[in-house]
DNA sequence: CGTGTCATTGAGGGACTTCAAGAGTGGTGG
DNA sequence: CCACCACTCTTGAAGTCCCTCAATGACACG
């Protein structure tokens, strides 16, 4: 399997808030030390979910949101006819599980795109927890709001962006989380397959494959499989940005 | 100017809750008489907006919510590059200005597309009342939630649909809800222009008319300028339907 | 009556999809 | 160990759908 974490394993689950190396830009961030005391003792911490399987899924009852520590899932729609939409890619360090929010009932579907440790961390309580600390509620708006900004520049994306600019945008978007996660911003590996590339963006598994081809030859990224190598972030920045 | 309401004027801002006769879908659904009242004490009615003023910006901050009483309105998104992306269009009944509830900043503009009346609700007002109605503040997060699903139905839409597709999609979406306000399922009048519906669709102004046209000549439907009839509801809904 | 805006229609071209074949990889079992 | 299979990915050739460019028409407004 590949994998992009080399530096050490983080599937341990015995792992609390307090020395998770994600901390800083986890669910505790801007929380004082006593407080992500608090908000440890609520965290569940189950086996890690493998690849493959789901995490939650659509029509599911809400009942907690989840913090990925290593690993990475996807969210998804099922429309009417049973084809998927791949809504979100998520990596360590963020939250997933919001969409169940308004209506107490899941309105997509997470699934494990690679061996996966996940914390839990079950609403209620973290409900209760949030009106005392309201560093932690103000958290909880702002990962709503990103999410919901997030589907409009993936709506601005599908409506107005071609091939090259949709994948230079995806290439982006996975390089700086992972310059904010502490990990390289040029050098990762892609842990979702080109299939679920396409389905993101709105594009046939052929035109994935060949527009990375060619960023390849024009040597902006180097590129083995999932291995990526970006070369020229300028220039990857260049071809994305026909607005972000 | 085109307009879609012939029975009587809906601009004259005297009207309550209790006498509108959008009262039954609008945020008064499932109130009791007097928790309307409640509802109504709140509730602003200022002159109407004309055609092309906004009723926030993006950027702003979130003081309001707003109920559409007459008119149309569109919400739309301005990318880096300055080019807009039209999120939706809202008819009268319909609620809009929740996209500033996470953070309290407008995240899109909302413009009028015709001349519209429009109901105001300070949100601090309402935040105080949906606490001591449970039905109001459950009535909120179905919104909030309609807004979500929304948005993954337009990129569901923009990822997987064919011109015609997405055309269909929109004329069914609008009849559906002149449906449910007790208007003409199968006749009305288009509030946006053409380059509106091809913006929002993701596509060219000259693809929205072709499609339009052909729709036209196959006598799917009737058109003259905005004025729409559907003739074949049932086959307006086959082509929406490669999922919904 | 000219001017500007919006919409329609046609012709041509381009970007992406579809169809198809083949290469590379991982897993299983003889 | 390697043959076999399933799966993913790559690459090419052909086709199609939509966009771009352009001209024209319809209508409102000064």
């Amino acid at each position: 399997m590949s994998q992009s974490e080399p530096t050490s394993c983080h599937h341990a689950p015995q792992v609390n808030c307090g020395d998770c190396r994600l901390s800083a830009i986890c669910l505790p961030i801007s929380l004082a030390l006593d407080d992500i005391a608090k908000l440890d003792d609520i965290v569940q911490r189950g086996r890690p979910l493998q690849k493959g399987q789901p995490l939650y899924e659509a029509g599911e009852d809400f009942k907690a949101v989840y913090a990925l520590r290593s690993g990475a899932v996807k969210t998804s729609t099922i429309s009417r006819d049973g084809e998927e939409q791949i809504t979100g890619f998520y990596l360590p360090g963020e939250i997933l599980g919001l969409d169940g929010l308004a209506t107490n009932v899941h309105s997509n579907t997470a699934m494990a795109l690679e061996t996966s440790a996940i914390c839990e961390i079950p609403f209620s309580q973290l409900e209760d927890l949030s009106m005392k600390l309201p560093n932690l509620q103000r958290r909880f708006f702002q990962l709503m709001s990103k999410e919901i900004s997030h589907e409009q520049q993936l709506i601005t994306l599908l409506s107005k962006k071609n091939a090259d600019e949709r994948i230079a945008s995806l290439l982006v978007s996975i390089s700086t989380r992972n310059h904010h996660r502490g990990l390289s911003s040029t050098e990762f590996y892609l842990p979702m397959s080109r299939s679920d590339m396409g389905n993101y963006l709105g594009l046939t598994i052929e035109t994935v494959s060949r527009v990375m081809s060619r960023l390849h030859k024009q040597e902006v990224i180097a590129l083995d499989k999932k291995h990526v190598v970006i070369n020229q972030m300028d220039k990857l920045r260049a071809i994305a940005s026909t607005a972000d």
